[in-house]
DNA sequence: ACCTGAACACCGTTCAAGT
DNA sequence: ACCTGAACACCGTTCAAGT
């Protein structure tokens, strides 16, 4: 896992440090991604990463703005509807990747270009949807939110740790569900194999579409 | 802060620790509750709280459970999306008043009585939508991750600082929203003000009504 | 400009010991 | 049963110093 390139080993930067954080955030979650084992896997003194950022927080900002330079943000379509649809579906596939890193993103949204212009894009479709500025922004707030919480995944696992323990408290999870009274959880036992799926596809386009068809909803509510 | 009262110094308690807990992560954050922090202001050694809990993350768990116990299971009344928003709505209502602490309820619903009964009555009211098992699954996750979202407030600053800090960071976001260029981004630059008002009923209120609003659409489209 | 070294004030947790 | 004490392996960060 240490540094062994002899190429470009010199030469410290933000942007492989930024590698690295991404690195260390996917194999070991984001709690693990730390001063101290990013100098050792760089090969670095711990204080060496101070001159290239302000503080951990800094470094963590930087990590989660790396998410958004994969944004490609849509154009604009003419159809209110499906250009949120695209904003969220660009969101949501920027981040996915890197889950761990997804919860970063709600600090960077209104502190980063493409954050801006994803926000802007989202705030023009709801106001020609014919929301007044505050539900439009409240709506927009919970855009991002809920596209993050679309990659972050299951709730139930938090998905942080790999391998092992992943399955393990899948199986936990399956036993617990198992082991339920089906007279008072009827509806639960029902639902104990879909619950433990984890199937991430089906559960993101679910939530752009809930949250699209959400809007459509209240958006009409309006006309009455 | 340190623990005062005469009566009842003696015994320390899950209860008398969650209370502190809870206390902290409403006053500093969640990333202040420490073990040595709640041991300190208990009058106590660190060691003395791992008798009662076998690990911080226990602690932890048991801290978001309390806030499950103000949980009113609402009754079914036969129209299902109103049962659903019901559901949103006493958990929205239980993790208010910590939403420090509302993350954590995420790992707890499935391990949780109160827990597992908000479960049931919402997978029974999206199984009567029309719903299958694995998105109605999905949706119930989705949910649940959506009422934490809502308590979470405001994404930008992340409300987890009290009084100057939260503050100071507001005023900095005005700031950023109207040095925008209005040209670059004319919808943010006319909903600057919508965007920094931090009205947590409106969000709330926005966040339930668009779930509901998006699972009538989703349920809609089944039928066709 | 860019990095090292030592030090400080914190963490969670183990293990043995007290009462 | 319930708590203390010392110790271990970690943290982020400051400050002075090296090149």
């Amino acid at each position: 896992v240490t540094e062994t390139k002899t190429a470009a080993r010199s030469s410290l930067t933000r942007e492989r440090v930024v590698d690295r954080a991404l690195a260390v955030a996917d194999a070991d979650g984001i709690e693990a991604v730390t001063i101290r084992r990013l100098a050792t896997e760089l090969g670095v003194t711990p204080m060496a990463l101070y001159w290239h950022f302000k503080t951990k927080d800094d470094l963590l900002a930087g990590t989660a703005d790396r998410l958004l330079d994969d944004v490609v943000v849509p154009d604009g379509t003419g159809d209110w509807a499906a250009d949120l649809g695209a904003v969220l579906g660009a969101l949501v596939a920027a981040m996915r990747p890197h889950p761990q890193v997804a919860p970063l993103l709600a600090q960077r949204m209104l502190a980063t270009p493409t954050g801006l212009a994803l926000t802007e894009r989202a705030l023009a479709s709801l106001d020609t949807a014919g929301f007044a500025p505050e539900p439009a922004s409240a709506l927009a707030m919970q855009a991002l939110r809920s596209a993050i919480a679309m990659v972050t995944g299951d709730p139930v696992d938090d998905a942080s740790r790999s391998g092992e323990d992943h399955d393990e408290r899948l199986r936990q999870k399956q036993a617990l569900l198992a082991s339920l009274s089906p007279e008072k959880y009827p509806t639960l036992a029902t639902h104990a194999q879909a619950m433990t799926w984890c199937g991430a596809d089906t559960y993101v386009e679910v939530g752009i579409d809930l949250f699209v068809a959400g809007v459509r909803g209240l958006a009409a509510d309006l006309d009455r």
